[in-house]
Order: structure tokens, then C-alpha cells, then sequence
DNA sequence: TGTACATCAGTGAACGCGCGTTCACTGATGTAC
DNA sequence: TGTACATCAGTGAACGCGCGTTCACTGATGTAC
């Protein structure tokens, strides 16, 4: 080991990259390798000792927010839950979290908005967008109900961005209406096309 | 006039906030002020003669964008349609409207998306927002079936900043299904609370 | 068990470059007489 | 109608500062003998 005290590199590398997503947050993408790095309690030096670049830094604090919102969904799975549609419902819990208690996928969403600016963050975005993408359209639900219900989703997380707060009893019934949908897809098909 | 050449300064103004757009669209907020200017025409010292500063030409450009957007809105106002609901169902046009036309909502959208990283912005943005969902929630349709068909509208919308691309025939069925909602509230009211 | 050495995990000063801002100057047009 | 002057709409060089990156150095821990 190093020259540190009570902290592993693995936690000081953990820490860099928390304190990058908080500034960064704060200040916006352009926050400054000194303020992150000492917000971790660590030198400019130090951060470049685990990071080389900024680059670098910002695309593996993307890497780990991809991370961890796909997690937070996961996390969301209910084991009861078999029938078609229950990766779908997990997505719609993830999203429509109430933002209060800082749930991961939110933050997670917030962050990779502001950093998407970065052509490289964009590429790998758009990659596990595919991904999770692919995932859902293989849920069992039928297409344009699909389509719906994760753009409702989308919709209400992205609120934040615009300046509305997506807080409010509403958000929370029209959870538990889309999550109803999935269980009753004929329920939109059953809307006259114009 | 001054030292113009077949332009007046309303015009170069102009010019200066469309390079601003498309010059910050390709290389993200970061863009240079010599980019800028020099995609416009004009020195750097000629960009710095209309708008003071950076920070200036930037809430400019944002508030021409949200101008831009709202005309955008507007102009899809039907006037035969006097049902209640019809500013929701222009929203929903504008917003789901195919992106490759390059509709200026869209655009507006997505600059506006890059660019509420700076603080200003975002409040200029919240202040936006508040206006235009108090007329929408003042167009007489149910809260909640204005909640989903706004978030649906606004999940569409931001999908390209995951990457995700809004194109396909699916939004074209959404969008038609959406703006059918609004004229039978009841078919979304009637779903069980779960 | 003590000692020498290598390595790891940092520190902090210095460098250099990009970019926003300032500033002295300029050339075309409008106005007074 | 011609001339002098003011103003407007710029130009382009120079400045200075913030910030990412480099680099020489350091102190704690692990390992060989």
C-alpha cells in the first residue's frame, strides 16, 4: 500500500468518482479537476494518479451511473411477478420513484443528461439505451403499449431537466395506472385509431 | 449603419444566434466564441459588440428557443377544434412531430436540453415551464389524464438524448392515440386503481 | 528480529494552452450647413 | 452639391486567467534475506 491513511485506493477511487458526480451536479459539467478532487480529500495529483485524464474520469462516473441505474431497475424486479411485462413495471417503478428520497436511478438519470454534451458519453449512452431498449421491446407486451408506457416513464423523469418537479400525488397514480396498463394491454388497443 | 456589408445588424444578430444554435449542437456548450462568430460571419470582437458577453449570447439564444417553441405550439393550434383540451392536442403534435423535418420544437428542445446545465438558463427554463403547464393544466381536461399525455409527449421528446431515436411508426400511432385521449378522457379514467 | 529496498498512493509546484474579454483603431453611412 | 463631422458596426491584436496535464519528489506499507 501507499501512502494513505484508513482509506484503500479502491475506497479513494470510489470517493473521486462520488465527489465528481456531486460537483458536477452542482457546478455543472464544467466543475474543475481541483474541486472534485477535493471534495474527495485528495490532491489534483491524486486524482490523476487513479484517473488520467478527465476524460477518463467522466466516462467511468457514466460507466458506474449506467451501472447503477440499471441495478436500481433490477433491484425493482418482483420475484412474485412472472407474467408478461414485469421488466417493463420495474422500469416504471425505477422512473416514477418519488425523487425525494434520491433514489439512484433518478440521480443516475439527472447526471448522464448533463454529461450526454460529451460526444463519447453520447455513444455510450445510446449503447446501453440499445441494450435496455431490446430488453423491453422482448418483455411480452404488445409493441405500442410498450411504446406508451416507457415514454409516460421517460416523460415524467425527465421533468427535472425542464424545471418541473415531478412530485405530487398525480405522479404517483399514474404509476399504479401505467403498471395496471401492462397487466391490460387491451385497454389502449381498445382506442379508436382517429 | 456602420461597417456592414450587405446586411443589416438586425440580420448579423440574427445570424449570430442561428451559428450559436448550430455550432453549440455539434460541439456541445463548450463551443467557442471564435467558432461562433466566425460560422456567423463576423470576428469575434464583432460577435462581442452585440451581445456583451458569453453568458448573454447564450440567454439569447435560449430565449429565442423557447420563443421559437411556443410559436411552434401555437401554429398547430386547429381553429376548427374548439373541444376542450386543444392546446394539449397542439402540444402533442409538436412534440411528437417527426423528427426529421427538423421541426423547430425539436431542435429548440434539444439545445435547450444541452444547455440547462448553466444556471441561468435553467431558470429562464423553469419560469418557461411553470407558464406553459399552468395553461395546460387550464385546458380542461382531467389532471390525470393531462399528466399522461403530457409525459408521454415529453418521454418522446427527450428520447434522443439517450440516443434512442423518436423515428418509426410506432410515434406516429402514439401520437394519434394520445390526441384520440383527449377527446375520451373517460377511456383512461376507466383503469382500476390496481 | 532488524535492515535494505521496491512499490504503491499519493503531494504540490510549474507549465502551457485555449478562450473570454478589452481595446485601439477603421471604414461605411447618415446628418448639418 | 460639396464638405466636415458624428456614429454605427464592425476588425484584429493583445492580455490574463483558469484549468488540464506533467513531473520531481515523498512517506507509508510490503517483501527478501
Amino acid at each position: 500500500m501507499g501512502r494513505t491513511a484508513g482509506r484503500t485506493p479502491a475506497d479513494t477511487r470510489r470517493a473521486l468518482l462520488d465527489a465528481a458526480g456531486d460537483v458536477i451536479r452542482s457546478r455543472g459539467v464544467n466543475a474543475s479537476l481541483d474541486d472534485i478532487a477535493r471534495h474527495a480529500g485528495v490532491s489534483k495529483g491524486g486524482l490523476l494518479y487513479h484517473f488520467a485524464s478527465k476524460d477518463e474520469l467522466i466516462l467511468e462516473l457514466v460507466r458506474s451511473l449506467l451501472e447503477a441505474f440499471r441495478a436500481d431497475i433490477d433491484s425493482r424486479l418482483d420475484p412474485a411477478d412472472t407474467a408478461p411485462g414485469r421488466l417493463t413495471r420495474a422500469y416504471i417503478r425505477a422512473l416514477l420513484a418519488p425523487p425525494e428520497d434520491e433514489i439512484a436511478a433518478r440521480k443516475a438519470i439527472g447526471l448522464i443528461g448533463l454529461l450526454t454534451t460529451i460526444p463519447a458519453v453520447a455513444d455510450l449512452v445510446a449503447e446501453d439505451t440499445d441494450r435496455l431498449n431490446t430488453e423491453l421491446y422482448a418483455d411480452g407486451l404488445p409493441r405500442d403499449v410498450m411504446t406508451l408506457v416507457t415514454a409516460a416513464a421517460d416523460g415524467v423523469s425527465s421533468a427535472p431537466l425542464w424545471g418541473a418537479s415531478a412530485r405530487g400525488p398525480e405522479f404517483r397514480q399514474l404509476e399504479r395506472r401505467l403498471i395496471q396498463l401492462t397487466h391490460q394491454p387491451s385497454l389502449w388497443q381498445s382506442i379508436p385509431w382517429s
